[in-house]
DNA sequence: CGATGAAGGTCGACATTGTCGACCGACGCA
DNA sequence: TGCGTCGGTCGACAATGTCGACCTTCATCG
């Protein structure tokens, strides 16, 4: 396999720095963090920001991230398959459960969230697409670590945070708590990543019956539960979602 | 000013590319879309898939946009100043005004919608942030159109489609409407965009009373208008709303 | 069923291209 | 007024990305 690009790998470098960093980061900062002489980081920085991937403060000279990177991030949104099959289903699944809904899919060591239906009754929500769920502690996590050998590695590779006083950090104990996801076909978070919130997912499986993504909804502890635990009827809900996603994939029935 | 980076170049035409045509590209077509040989071109997307930037189906060997995008996207929503003063002002503005509000920036030959907020009543509504809208015909265009010099040359320089029987595509006749749209101080689309849907929008000042935005309201046009056009109270809340953001960024008191 | 063409991908020589580090002017601070 | 740091430029050098021929695979078609 021949080499990859220095240059493209550098301003690759940059974006996530940028993306992950402080806000704004001056071209100092940039050259120094990810040790490239100066020259070549404004020169990479230049064309990105020609390109419209990064934008300068005229002011400061500081750079930040550009808006062609949410356009683009858009653009892949109408490209993804998965997603434009789930935009009807996940709207039924969070009217019928009256709990906002979520779609997502594995993304290097993380659930990334590509569609987001709010809560049916209340407004002042946080729109959450594009945004990093931990593969450890939520429900979408759990079952993607659990169908996904992909997601399996990075979970088990990678420091899993405690969160809150109830995620499961130990290797064992997750462990096991992957095996009971896969034996029942679902997963759930009770407070393991935020206080007070719980969440419930399955898996959703393309045409050769692979897992590509888990649907799921999240809400208030005290709405979600009953005294065992999920609600039984959010499972179900949940659980005819997904499968109902898996079939407009193509996926064989169950 | 020293040349840019060439392979960064070709690779943000590649991701345009991707993100502007078809679903799904394949080598050839990419490396003859733009001119370059199939080694150059398989070069360039290899390393952005590397990076998360493209993915490639596994069967076919097609390209298509990444996730990475999207994150990298959302990271831009965070760091943006402007919508993050905009957040709560928008949110009232909605509940206020009963229609779904919209915050856009200038970008390229368009409008970026940075922030959106739904219509409180209803669900069922598809997010728009990350999509564009043309400047010539939308309120949030014109109001940028018109007190934004960079817009203003774009709306002149470029063809305005007449998306409906109503748009207008002269540049006499837009010029006057600008005009008109720097005199009052807000613009309105009255059907000019989508059959049905007006909307009306009013500028966003920075610290340095520099145009950096618009915020908007947009609905179905027996809501939005009565007989005079747009509303009077509608009008009033979107220039609050703007007022009220510009005064966060820090511009001087009207 | 073998020929054919087009697909994605690899390889190695070449010289274009990006990189490096010294240098410049501007700004802010003491 | 001088120092330190900032963003940015310049030119020499060779590392780097580019090119076009070539390989393998697959679907099509005579």
């Amino acid at each position: 396999m021949p080499g990859p690009i220095q240059s493209l790998e550098r301003a690759a470098a940059i974006l996530r720095l940028l993306a992950g960093g402080e806000r704004r980061l001056g071209l100092s900062d940039v050259a120094s963090s990810l040790g490239l002489a100066k020259g070549t980081a404004h020169g990479i920085l230049r064309t990105l920001q020609q390109e419209g991937f990064v934008e300068q403060e005229p002011v400061s000279g500081k750079y930040q991230l550009g808006a062609e990177l949410l356009r683009l991030g858009n653009s892949y949104l109408d490209v993804h398959e998965l997603r434009a099959r789930a935009l009807v289903w996940t709207d039924d699944l969070a009217r019928s459960s009256g709990e906002a809904a979520y779609l997502g899919v594995l993304h290097q060591d993380g659930v990334l969230i590509v569609h987001h239906v709010f809560r049916p009754d209340d407004s002042r929500q946080a729109l959450e697409v594009g945004a990093m769920h931990p593969l450890h502690s939520t429900a979408l996590g759990k079952v993607l670590s659990a169908f996904d050998p992909v997601a399996h590695n990075e979970v088990a590779e990678h420091e899993r945070a405690a969160l809150t006083a109830r995620t499961v950090t130990g290797a064992a104990e997750l462990e096991a708590v992957l095996d009971l996801t896969r034996a029942r076909g679902w997963a759930a978070d009770l407070e393991e990543t935020w206080e007070g919130v719980a969440s419930v997912a399955a898996p959703v499986y393309d045409r050769r019956r692979m897992p590509v993504g888990a649907v799921g909804i999240t809400g208030a502890v005290e709405r979600v539960c009953d005294e065992s635990g999920i609600q039984a009827r959010l499972v179900a809900a949940v659980r005819d979602c997904a499968r109902a996603v898996s079939r407009d994939l193509g996926a064989a029935r169950f």
